[in-house]
RNA sequence: GGCCCCUUCGACUAAUGGUUAGGUCACCACCCUUUCACGGUGGCUGAACGGGUUCGAAUCCCGUAGGGGUCACCA
């Protein structure tokens, strides 16, 4: 029993992602149960709609749960904020247990305690000021309705050790534990209560998560301990590293789930690139399936440093998926992306673009950006200077001024018909046919790459590539 | 700064004491070719450093250096 439990707080972070796939993959391959539930206790954060918004990428991204705010459960509520009672509860048990206290420090007082202790030099800790008040005392400020915490009575001089799954054993010693903050002053829990009694009302087994977990681990264990639980298993993910080597951020790039999504990047590409940021089935293969992903997965082989997000290798994935995919399939995604540049295409057109421009394709928005002139005219006075140059001379011209009335009677519009045309009339004039053919692209795409011009000129019609062509001869 | 984690080509990684250190992306060259891409062939580049253990170390141990994470009434 495994569980993704983010926090809505906005998008999804690719990193989150791995997080939810590596759940989910240990989840099924093991046959286990894959759980989500939604981390909502600090009310400052909350963004509205990013439940939902994270439910969506989830869905488009592949991973399902088994339990969680949608599908229910015998463990639920999965949501947090609905859980309050059962935290506080809990808090008031370890308060009786001697294993919690109540502090009634204020923010202002906390502050300035950090601040001396960092002028010092020391770490910045709690001073524990709260910690052994008598209970009289205690009685008496809650009963006068003095705000409060409670804190976390973290043993003095203890060795706190757990194992990890990834990163083996692992020890702390508990006097640089500092006495955690579990219940705050408007009653909501932390996350490391919510955390330690959400896993273990729901019965996880493991707990995989990213590796900026690792320190408050020993407080975890220690709370298990506190309440006579059985700690779960960890497993510490490496993070996800932006090119510098520092945790992946917005700052240095997309870091949203759904910014690769709207950059025209497949879910199975995105999945199984994210996949192989920090495990590897030790296969020569780089493309794998979600079903492979499931069938491969181990935990144990996990790296344990962390890996840098290239974008350029995800392109490669992408481009290698779009291939994969049918025309058919793939102008149905295309779609809604020529819609927002307002091109009004047939279906079967759309399928014929992307047919050309399938192997050529890195990204769904080639499809529509960097095949523009399949649905609008291109604008031949800023078209590739250097190509202009080369091969729009003046014979190039005449050449084509030629060649039109052999266009204008082609009763077939097709890729060898056109192709024959081109060729003969090269052949009668002693010419390279690369002589016209670079001319006729230009007047028909404005561009210097793309698909062979023969199937290019079928897709975009006789009409429309005369009208084109006799601009150019006339205006360029 | 304290604590913790990490360290194989530029990037992602393989190899679990014996390999000319392999693969993928990127890059370069060549082939194919009307361009671009695809495909094919080849190439480039790597064990952070220093000690040990061992017949033998990328692999095990210790130290150093470097990088990262974390130190909230955020998660």
């Amino acid at each position: 029993r495994v569980r993704f439990a983010p926090s809505p707080t906005g998008y999804v972070h690719v990193g989150s992602l791995r997080t939810a796939l590596y759940n989910y993959l240990f989840a099924r391959r093991h046959g286990g149960v894959n759980i989500l539930r939604i981390e909502d206790t600090d009310r400052t954060r909350y963004v509205e709609g990013a439940v939902e918004n994270m439910l969506r990428t989830m869905e488009w991204a592949g991973i399902t749960f088994d339990e969680g705010p949608v599908e229910g459960g015998p463990c639920g509520p999965y949501v947090q904020s609905e859980r309050t009672e059962i935290y506080r509860a809990h808090a008031d048990e370890l308060i009786a247990r001697g294993k919690a206290y109540p502090c009634f420090c204020t923010p202002e007082r906390l502050d300035l305690v950090r601040k001396s202790q960092q002028a010092a030099g020391i770490p910045p800790m709690y001073d524990r000021l709260c910690r052994n008040l008598t209970k009289e005392e205690v009685d008496r400020r809650i009963a006068a309705g003095e705000p409060h915490v409670v804190r976390m009575r973290v043993p003095i001089g203890e060795a706190v050790r757990f194992h990890d799954i990834i990163r083996g054993d692992i020890e702390f010693d508990s006097k640089t534990i500092d006495d955690q903050v579990l219940l705050k002053s408007d009653g909501f829990p932390t996350y490391h209560l919510a955390n330690i009694v959400d896993d273990h009302f729901m019965q996880i087994t493991h707990v995989i998560r990213g590796e900026e977990w690792l320190p408050s681990t020993p407080k975890h264990v220690l709370l298990y301990e506190a309440f006579g639980w059985e700690p779960p298993k960890f497993a510490h993910l490496p993070l996800l590293l932006n090119a510098d080597r520092s945790k992946l951020s917005k700052r240095q790039g997309d870091v949203a789930v759904e910014d690769y999504k709207d950059k025209g990047y497949l879910p199975d590409a995105l999945i199984n690139f994210v996949a192989l940021l920090g495990w590897n089935p030790s296969a020569t293969e780089e493309i794998f399936s979600m079903d492979d992903l499931v069938k491969g997965f181990d935990l144990e082989r996990v790296n344990k440093g962390g890996a840098v997000f290239n974008r350029e290798k995800l392109d490669w994935m992408n481009s290698e998926y779009i291939r994969k995919k049918s025309p058919e399939e793939l102008a149905a995604l295309v779609r809604p992306l020529a819609d927002t540049r307002k091109y009004i295409v047939s279906d079967e057109y759309l399928t014929k673009v992307v047919r050309v421009m399938q192997e050529r394709a890195h990204t769904l928005w080639d499809f529509v950006d960097f095949a523009s002139y399949f649905y609008v005219a291109p604008d031949l006075a800023s078209a590739d200077e250097k190509y202009k140059q080369k091969h729009w001379t003046p014979q190039a011209k005449e050449h084509l001024q030629n060649l039109l009335p052999e266009f204008e009677s082609a009763t077939d519009w097709d890729h060898d018909t056109l192709e024959g045309i081109v060729r003969k009339y090269a052949e009668a004039n002693g010419l390279s046919a690369g002589k016209l053919i670079h001319p006729i692209r230009l007047a028909v795409t404005g561009k210097g790459m793309g698909p062979g011009l023969f199937e290019l000129l079928a897709v975009i019609g006789k009409e429309e590539c005369l009208r084109r062509m006799r601009w150019a001869v006339e205006h360029l």
